[in-house]
DNA sequence: AAAAAATAGTTGACAGCGTCAACCTTTTGG
DNA sequence: CCAAAAGGTTGACGCTGTCAACTATTTTTT
């Protein structure tokens, strides 16, 4: 860590997301899913009936982005999706069987990434570093607060 | 956080890289930097005589693909490529004025969602917090360890 | 009840980005 | 001196997400 311009807080930060995220692995969260395709994927996992906008609005994509991404899910056989009869205007997108396997593989491949981040720090408890991580998320989630 | 197929430790680490990454702010590091784009300047101003490749090398970049990614940032008038006389072969690359100031706002951009997370846990010293981020930073960036 | 506006989703054209493979040039090593 | 290696570039390509226009259903206005 060094340089003048750059404070290490900075490159700490993008080096975090850079590991975690699109060069983590090797470019795929797992099997043959990329980093949004998995976002995707959990969000429709965990919202009822879930429409294809909202999976747009958990990736801050369009609507358009919303309907490719969903579409590439369904064509690698991830996904379903099925008309609502009480709204004809939406599609509920449905995981199925192998879509909730990916998403178990893919979740392995996560915490495998954490317990070899974790054993690269002996030097801190690992209760201590869960406990930031979540703090972390929590707040970048939330985004800026409301003033 | 709820859900018994993803951990919640998997869903915090792909909400870290997902905010502190690609989609973090707009889309965009800062100015029209995209986030390889912010590395590769990086790399550049902490390497003196900066060879392309090596531009490649810490984004994982094919060859081909640091050719391009540099090729951008001359550009957008933020580098410069002279070849060595030594070495006919090589090209530096420099940083320009323009360069270092956009890497200066970016590093700005930077600390104020650091600033921004760290206002979002309370709950939490900031050295603390500063203490694990560096080193999940140093732990993601060496690997896995060698057994 | 009819017309207007809003909502959900899709699609064609397009641009950005990185890879692959082939290629040029310069250096190095036998 | 020639073959191999190394640095870099380029054309073709595929993948992704946006934009704008469009269809089809509600919902709201009047």
């Amino acid at each position: 860590m060094s340089g003048a311009v750059i404070s290490d807080i900075s490159r700490c930060l993008i080096e975090i997301a850079w590991h975690l995220g699109p060069k983590g692995i090797n470019g795929e969260c797992c099997e043959n899913l990329t980093m949004p395709e998995f976002i995707a994927l959990d969000k429709i996992f965990t919202t009822p009936n879930c429409p294809v906008q909202d999976v747009g609005y958990s990736l801050k994509f369009t609507k358009s982005g919303a309907t490719r991404i969903v579409n590439r899910l369904e064509k690698k056989g991830y996904v379903n999706k099925i008309r609502t009869m009480d709204d004809a205007r939406i599609c509920c997108v449905k995981l199925t069987k192998k879509g909730l396997q990916v998403l178990e593989s893919t979740n392995a491949r996560y915490l495998k990434q954490f317990e070899d981040m974790i054993a690269g720090m002996p030097e801190l408890s690992d209760s201590h570093v869960i406990q930031v991580i979540f703090a972390m998320a929590k707040s970048l989630k939330n985004g800026v607060p409301i003033v």
